[in-house]
DNA sequence: TCTGGGGTCCTAGGACCC
DNA sequence: TCTGGGGTCCTAGGACCC
């Protein structure tokens, strides 16, 4: 299986809602900006910062008040996630006029597979064809990793910063990225790493040489892979589709304060409610599940969730879930955040006839079936009919997925 | 430095089925 | 009455990323 070696690209927007700011008010550029929450709300921390702000030692996740005590000039912005929106928009658009192979990992990262693009020039030409692109049309700066895979340009993009392009061949991998702290890794958090120096593993080299086995036995399924990556192994595809393919809707909130009467949580979790529900709305999906997500003021989290048989996009049925799935746990703890996430979604989709079937049990309850159903259970056996409404159910998820096939199909 | 809000993926145990 | 192994779904929690 000797297939063409694979060029990929990762995009990535230096400091991108900072820049993005910038862009729109030139009069910020070289000045030490960041964009962040309301300090007042106690949501003080820094979504992004300029690269003059970093100079000073300010970063990323940084509260506002000790970035404002290293940094005293800071600018302080609000979010502007719409203008944001339009700028990855626009990004994503330059990249798409190259090749359709573009998968979107955030807001401002994405991926490319350029393996079969006539380049006319080397490929460190064509990505800086893109780069000074984006900066002539969107006035951004951004950084591109080139490599023979996902993971190698990923790592690559991240080596030089600002408007950097650097190239990571499978063969440099020993050289240049096993003598690096194992944190570095894309995928290695305080928590593995944590779990790697117990038994041994302190740089990159250390785990692309550590026995697989004992990796798969410490770390299951992760452990393998992780041990993959740092031999510069990486066989994802590129997938443009994977952007579609969402699986929870959810909105949080740290409270004002740590919240322990009843009637402003309720408030919350409609307030919550609301926004799933129009989100959800404006992608056309419905879920199947919700979970609640409680902080406490210790930071201690806990989830709740339930699984429903009819389709969750109601404002109305997200917050009675919420609320009972709220009562069932709270213990009168003062309460920091509250999230609610509706899960499992898929597309809406329009069919009334499958909507019916999907709620047999719903129905179930209604005369005259209820009627039916006990006399089925007293002669046959609970077992018996509760078989016949999985079967019902299978049925219907089976039309679901021809339904779409054929959709697909036909476009 | 007391730490936002949006997500994804993985694990592990129990229920239930065949 | 005691016994097995495989599979799926559900729930709770944790790790990680931007």
């Amino acid at each position: 299986m000797s297939s063409k070696a694979r060029i990929i690209f990762h995009l990535d927007m230096n400091s991108f809602y900072a820049s993005v700011e910038q862009a729109h008010d030139p009069s910020l550029k070289g000045k030490a900006i960041a964009v962040a929450g309301d300090p007042k709300q106690r949501r003080g921390i820094l979504v992004t910062c300029s690269y003059e702000a970093r100079a000073k030692g300010v970063y990323t996740t940084m509260s506002v008040w000790e970035a404002k005590r290293k940094c005293p000039e800071l600018i302080l912005l609000p979010p502007n996630f719409e203008r944001y929106r339009a700028a990855s928009k626009a990004m994503f658009d330059i990249l798409r006029s190259y090749t359709p192979l573009v998968e979107p990992v955030s807001i401002d990262e994405g991926y490319m597979d350029v393996s079969d693009i006539e380049m006319g020039q080397d490929a460190i030409a064509f990505a800086e064809s893109i780069q000074q692109r984006i900066v002539r049309e969107l006035d951004l700066p951004s950084s591109i990793g080139i490599a023979p895979n996902k993971f190698l340009a990923k790592t690559a993009s991240n080596m030089k910063k600002p408007m950097g392009i650097t190239v990571l061949r499978k063969r440099e991998v020993a050289e240049k990225l096993w003598p690096l702290p194992v944190i570095e890794m894309h995928g290695v958090g305080e928590s593995t790493s944590k779990k790697f120096s117990e038994f041994g593993i302190h740089t990159i080299g250390d785990l692309a040489n550590a026995t697989p086995n004992i990796l798969k036995e410490k770390l299951g399924k992760i452990g393998i892979r992780l041990s993959e990556r740092a031999n510069g192994i990486d066989n994802r595809a590129v997938d443009p589709e994977a952007v579609f393919d969402t699986k929870s809707v959810g909105n949080s909130t740290t409270l004002p304060y740590d919240v322990t009467d009843v009637e402003e949580i309720e408030k919350v979790l409609k307030l919550l409610s609301k926004k799933v529900a129009s989100r959800l709305d404006s992608k056309n999906l419905a879920g199947r599940s919700i979970t609640i997500h409680i902080r406490d003021a210790n930071w201690k989290n806990k989830t709740r969730s339930k699984t429903v048989t009819n389709r969750l996009y109601k404002e109305k049925e997200i917050y009675e879930l919420a609320s009972t799935l709220f009562h069932t746990t709270w213990k009168d703890e003062p309460i920091r955040l509250l999230g609610v996430t509706v899960n499992n979604v898929y597309d809406k989709g329009e069919s009334v006839e499958q909507l019916s079937i999907f709620n047999f049990e719903q129905h179930a309850k209604e005369e005259p079936i209820l009627k039916l159903v006990e006399q089925l259970q007293t002669k046959f056996g609970k077992d018996t009919i509760k078989r016949g409404i999985k079967v019902k159910k299978k049925a219907s998820l089976e039309s679901k997925t021809s339904f779409s096939k054929d959709f697909l199909d036909d476009h």
